[in-house]
DNA sequence: GGCACCCATTTTGTCTACAATCTTAGAACC
DNA sequence: GGTTCTAAGATTGTAGACAAAATGGGTGCC
């Protein structure tokens, strides 16, 4: 029965998604805020902008549902879902575990030239610091962030944290945009990639952990000393 | 705009779950070894089964590939998906962060009841390895994971797990078949329900590693022993 | 004035039909 | 005999239509 699929690799994984044109394109547009918290999506309304079907439309609500991003009500509809300050810690704490053992992998078989890619990264990121350009060192930690995840060659891993990345995008914007935090920051990431770049799993983990720990902490200052402004609307 | 949805709490998550009729009934077809991984799963042949039209199937199917349980090819259908035994060991090393970190919340936040309530399960799951109830020991076994992230108190990492659990449930009961296997990790349970009973968050976090590691480890030997039997069909 | 009920509107959930794509088998050709 | 092209079959992807459910407003009643 059916010999072309029984041959096919199991490695697949990432090239699956071909024709997720319009899972792709409402998932941006809720990371990139253009749609708001708690904002209501109507399949009918996105069908029309993105010139699709409903079914389409309906389909990639139901995917970006299940990555976290969407809440459906049945029979009432989807919306982006707001995270909370509460599970945007626990979405942190979470990463400590996961992070932290793509963290140890990655010290654990890194090669020479990605080591030194890396510890290029790290004055790049001590630089843009320096600078001021918040923007740039920003865009320096999520490639870090990326570059981990893909040398620790955990495709579960890093599944599990390109979902928790892309829930928790709007907190990490508050934090990243603070100068003071930055300065933290930076320390703690070029402490990561010390520990990798020598090839010690065991601190690499530990410095995975310290940095959200301390991002932990960030969040939970942040949100006490500007208290609760829930109206994104 | 909209005065409803926006007072709805954020909690929900798990009732969102309705008409999802097809989807769990694949689900559990698929969990309970009636659909064998590289099955294929013929959208209009399911419909056919469960007496829904291709458009509900399709979206279960969506669904399942989102958890990780079905692999979908672009153009060229669904099937089961295969779990490799690097992935199975892939899974159980995130389930350490994650299921380690569940213990050790469970561990600073047990209440009074709640412990003696593991403690009896503690002497139960004894009594039937004694007994050499392997169904019953699965069966305990299962409800202890359950409990622990119920006491956690941890949505995130509850979904987590619970996707995770779902995708490895095949290798999970390889092992817990063998009765010499079972007088092994039945004292690592024990274990872990000690330290949280204690209410030493570490320990708890310790145990639960060195179970899953012991779990990897045992995973390994299994697959050496009797080397690739990969005709599941 | 407030409360319960009912109906119109909006939106989702499901089904059927059609188009696009891939696979497979067979025939023509070298 | 083997290879390439072509066409038929099977299966997925998309669109549109209908049915079911929930919301919101309005009316009647107390």
């Amino acid at each position: 029965m059916s010999s072309a699929l029984e041959s096919a690799s199991p490695v697949a994984e990432a090239e699956a998604a071909v024709d997720q044109r319009v899972t792709d394109l409402i998932r941006d547009a809720i990371i990139r805020g253009e749609y708001v918290p708690n904002q209501r999506l109507v399949e009918a309304d996105l069908g029309d902008v993105f010139s699709a079907s409903r079914a389409t439309v309906r389909i990639a609500l139901l995917q970006l549902a299940a990555e976290g991003l969407v809440e459906r009500l049945p029979h009432r509809g989807s919306r982006v879902r707001a995270i909370s300050l509460e599970e945007a810690i626990e979405i942190l704490e979470v990463r400590i575990g996961v992070e932290g053992l793509c963290a140890a992998k990655t010290a654990a078989s890194i090669s020479d030239e990605d080591a030194e890619a890396l510890g290029r990264l790290r004055s790049q990121l001590i630089e843009s610091v320096a600078e001021g350009d918040l923007v740039e060192y920003a865009r320096l930690n999520r490639y870090l962030d990326v570059r981990v995840r893909e040398l620790s060659n955990h495709a579960t891993a890093s599944d599990v944290l390109a979902r928790l990345h892309a829930q928790s995008v709007r907190h990490q914007f508050k934090l990243s945009s603070r100068p003071q935090r930055a300065k933290i920051s930076v320390l703690e990431h070029a402490a990561i990639i010390d520990a990798v770049v020598a090839r010690d799993p065991a601190a690499a983990e530990q410095a995975v952990r310290s940095h959200l720990l301390s991002v932990i902490d960030a969040l939970r200052s942040l949100s006490t000393s500007e208290p609760g402004a829930p109206a994104d609307s």
